[in-house]
DNA sequence: CCAAAGTTAGCAAACGCTTTCCGATTCGAA
DNA sequence: TTCGAATCGGAAAGCGTTTGCTAACTTTGG
């Protein structure tokens, strides 16, 4: 009877290794860690039987000698917001590329939720946490922080001292979509926002107000409309907006969400985008390129914001990480231009431009 | 200095707190643990020192004696497909409840991925795995099933026998579609299939055609068009629907996504939906209610069938569970009615039935 | 007031698997 | 023969919790 068959579900372990090859355990725990002082026709025995048995080395017991679990929790606002899979996707490719497997939690916005998840995120012995909502209690981060817990703040984060962040750089990013309706000749460019409440919706207005400044373009508060980033809040700015004696020619949304809703508000209105109305997104989620029309918006690279978050992890958690010290981490953004943005009505013949919608 | 000074990330453990409270670390344990032969005050006093150093069990520890991870892998075909995260949402809710944490993993239909990923969770000692994917290699199920390790397939799953399975009744579910079509009077309703080479695209087909055949109803090859479940699919299809040189009155397809693919094609032509076609899609995904029109589908419950799937793999995993041997587990289907479904042009006056679309 | 029964807390082993230190063996060279 | 290098095996260490057993203390009954 091997030693396999009295086990829980018939794991195999070392030993089963090691008693097929008829060497030690020891030997076999060399081998799997490519350590040179094990003879090469040794470990072609050694591997041959691992292959055999099905041998596959047991990471909680690994993790129990090297004090790391190798596992990386991830805290995302709401899973169900398409911009979150692409991120975790992004996330757990490059967890996995470095031997990590990830943790994903989803808060709801919930701050109960959010405590309970980073209490047994921390139970669990992760390594390090990425976050990426709002609502982690303060205490809990000064604690952590202190304690030099790998932690990382992706586009959130509260104002504390020596914090590990990810930033996106707005300012930019914003201005990119405001200049690319300006440059079309729009002078009255709206913005509907995400809930103010947060810090990244907060730097989103900013950069819009800072970036129509800029230009010498007028931004007044009736232009300025709060949504809260899902399809429901653009709806219902979009709607305000429309009771405006004068539409503005373009808008501005805080993401692609918001954008989506916009155009669908548009959409059970005579108005057609982008021919009465320009309507830029933010973020570039998958969808934006299957709305109606496509969505002009600038681009967040999940997969610069992932990195951008693992390797801060990284530098945290692994002692000789060369960047180890570094706490801020920037992401740029760039503009791409589909068909739901073009000249304003009547500033330019039709036949210019980024195509103007449907011409039957 | 606390013994808690010289360990990885400064954790607290149960050491820490019995020095705090001044017992051993036998009365913390069973403190934590509600054991009846605790003294009430001092069991307060161990409470008290609990919180004041933020004592959180480790439990890789209690795995260790206990011999259960009290983790669940979950292995998704695609996470940006936005019928997945609702499900994941479901499940890891259903699973927390349970006390059980959820490795997440997505295979990207890529076989060799699947395989890494199930021998990462493996390896990583979860207690049970729920596959929502197909390309699991026969083997590996083979070899899992003998040992009687957990695993369920969810919606998907190889033809082996003693698997436990968790089913949809897609009979009943597409039945429901066609029959509200041909009850609103539709003779000619196509049907936009997901990618045939998987079992439940497969047998949502089947059902279609079963469903045509009881309503005495034709469903000639032409009708029927093959998609991938992706909105590029659904796109696609429908484009060749629209070569046919007389258009189905009606189209039901396999997902939701699918659907919106189709509502995308048609919207770029003349025809309106629902007033010249009604579309009916499958799943119910959140987007559903918010496409343009509003989505008719066959709601698949994701609580249901994550409530499913946990209970089997939890049926599996504790040795005393009421249910041990159920092998096969059943879900329902309902249909929603939204506004993309309407009588087909011409049967009925147009003020009849669900609001047929915009009327200016 | 003492013996027996009943409480309650502490000590230490066990839990499972890997890694690794250290000692043992072999073999070739000096 | 001795020494050193190359390899391998035995066995302990390691993690933090749980738990069986024991001992001390308290209560009860005679």
């Amino acid at each position: 009877m091997s030693s396999a068959e009295h086990r829980r579900h018939g794991a195999v372990s070392i030993r089963d290794v090691a008693k097929r090859a008829g060497v030690s355990i020891a030997t076999v725990s060399r081998t799997v860690n490519q350590i040179p002082t094990v003879n090469p026709e040794l470990a072609k025995k050694v591997w041959k039987a691992i292959e055999e048995v099905g041998y596959l080395p047991n990471t909680q017991a690994r993790a129990l000698v090297s004090g790391r679990s190798r596992m990386l929790g991830l805290i995302v606002s709401e899973i169900t917001n398409p911009f979150f899979p692409e991120l975790i996707q992004e996330f757990e490719n490059l967890a996995v590329a470095q031997g990590y497997e990830v943790l994903i939690g989803s808060t709801n916005y919930d701050p109960a939720r959010t405590e309970s998840l980073m209490r047994r995120l921390l139970q669990r012995n992760v390594d390090g946490v990425a976050v990426m909502t709002f609502g982690v209690e303060e205490e809990l981060v000064k604690k952590l922080v202190e304690r030099e817990f790998p932690l990382v703040f992706v586009d959130a984060g509260p104002d504390l001292p020596n914090i590990r962040l990810v930033q996106v750089d707005y300012g930019e990013g914003i201005r990119q979509g405001v200049q690319h309706l300006a440059a079309l000749g729009h002078r009255t460019i709206a913005f509907i926002t995400g809930p103010l409440n947060q810090r990244s919706p907060l730097a989103r207005r900013d950069a819009y107000i800072r970036a129509m400044a800029e230009l010498g373009l007028q931004a007044p508060p009736e232009h300025v409309v709060e949504g809260n980033h899902t399809m429901e809040g653009g709806i219902n700015a979009m709607e305000q907006l429309l009771l405006l004696p004068e539409l503005p020619t373009a808008v501005i949304c805080s993401n692609d969400m918001t954008a989506i809703g916009a155009l669908h508000a548009l959409h059970r209105t005579t108005y057609r985008v982008p021919d009465d109305i320009s309507v830029v997104g933010f973020d570039d989620i998958h969808l934006a390129q299957f709305a109606l029309p496509p969505l002009t918006t600038v681009q967040m690279s999940c997969k610069d914001l992932a990195a951008a978050a693992i390797e801060s992890l990284r530098a945290g958690i692994e002692p000789d990480h060369p960047r180890q010290h570094k706490k801020e981490w920037h992401v740029s953004t760039r503009l791409v231009v589909r068909r739901s943005s073009t000249f304003p009505r009547g500033s330019l013949p039709a036949l210019v431009g980024p195509a103007a919608g449907k011409t039957p």
